[in-house]
RNA sequence: GCCUCGGUAGCUCAGUUGGUAGAGCAAGGGACUGAAAAUCCCUGUGUCCGCAGUUCGAUUCUGCGCUGAGGCA
């Protein structure tokens, strides 16, 4: 029997967290975070990490498990994840994938094959460096002399990943596209989602409202603490702009609008991931999104098809 | 009231020596296999403020009007 998993993704602001937490009490599950951005320690504000409060004594995983300063990747995530699954199911319990981050989600539930080469920092700080010298063409150019094929996938100019595939290439691989065959677990994947009038003011009003929980100074005080503007965690949303604020690029006012823009097309980005998943069951939130049904819903189609109780 | 300079894509503007127009940003679409909240790719028809005149032809010139900014009274 294969173990069991439930998934709750969604673009950003649409209340995953707190379904995911209501629905966990209801199945006795334990949360499991995929999302990218909430391993950081002390990065809470920004990311809408769900507070103690939120989390309504539920067991999640995968949240403050590294320094802000620490790098973390989706082999990273895969590999912690299918641990966590088997262990939960093991204990009789129901793991809740709560996230957003499509790669992440996508690469486990779909088996992604990845390349076994491990990620060099000091090579790829030394290809960067080549690449602002010389540019993009110029790392593409290498990389077309080791690999020939996934040169000719890849855009000039998309550094990041010519820079994978020639750290692969180096050591006589190639970057993966191939999946395993079929899903390990007996999943259920939840959506929720909205159109984009009803999904951006909630985005907006969010973006207000982390301002109101100190935005600013939590970011302040990540780098008084010595969290590096260049670290991964850094340059996501939110910490990002601010840190272009406090640089004097522009105004606070300036500022906001910033952070609610990147998080708007950041979800525009999301939308891309998911129509791409045909096996979602979609919740599309209206208005006033009534979530206790959602829950009871989801919670119903568990039961069945888990034959739960 | 008079003078000057503006009114062109959602925004800021460029441009057409008269042959109906293009950049940046915004926005939308897409990609994504060890940075993914990252990174990258694609997409520009809009009464060129309105009306009238000149002209084969006006967004471009002329006149009048509307409107914005500044200046003089």
């Amino acid at each position: 029997m294969q173990p069991k998993l439930v998934v709750i993704l969604g673009p950003t602001a649409t209340g995953k967290s707190y379904c995911g937490v209501q629905l966990a009490q209801r199945l006795d599950g334990e949360i499991i975070s995929g999302d990218s951005m909430l391993v950081y320690k002390n990065m809470d504000i920004a990311t809408a990490k769900p507070s103690l409060e939120e989390r309504g004594g539920i067991k999640h995983y995968l949240i403050d498990i590294l320094e802000a300063n620490a790098e973390f990747n989706v082999v990273d995530f895969v590999q912690q994840a299918r641990v966590l699954i088997a262990d939960i199911n093991k204990r009789g319990k129901i793991p809740i994938l709560v996230g957003g981050t499509g790669l992440y989600i996508k690469a486990l539930l779909e088996g992604y094959d990845f390349a076994v080469t491990q990620a060099s920092k000091d090579l790829r700080e030394q290809l960067a460096r080549l690449g602002e010298e010389q540019g993009a063409a110029a790392l593409h150019k290498k990389l077309e002399e080791l690999d020939p094929v996934t040169a000719a996938r890849l855009a000039v100019n998309d550094s990041r990943r010519v820079i994978r595939a020639i750290e692969t290439a180096l050591a006589g691989e190639q970057v993966s596209q191939s999946k395993q065959a079929t899903c390990p677990y007996d999943v259920t994947v939840f959506g929720l989602t909205a159109p984009r009038e009803i999904l951006y003011p909630k985005i907006n009003a969010r973006v207000d409202a982390m301002v109101l929980q100190g935005i600013f100074e939590e970011t302040r005080s990540l780098l008084a603490a010595g969290v590096r503007p260049e670290a991964q965690a850094m340059r996501s949303i939110g910490y990002r702009q601010i840190v272009a604020f406090y640089q004097g690029e522009y105004d606070k006012a300036t500022c906001i609008e910033k952070i609610k823009q990147a998080t708007r097309n950041f979800a525009k980005r999301q939308y891309t991931w998911y129509k791409k998943m045909p096996y979602v069951h979609w919740f599309y939130l209206t208005e006033r999104p009534d979530y206790a049904q959602y829950v009871e819903w989801m919670h119903q189609a568990l039961v069945e098809k888990y034959n739960l109780r």
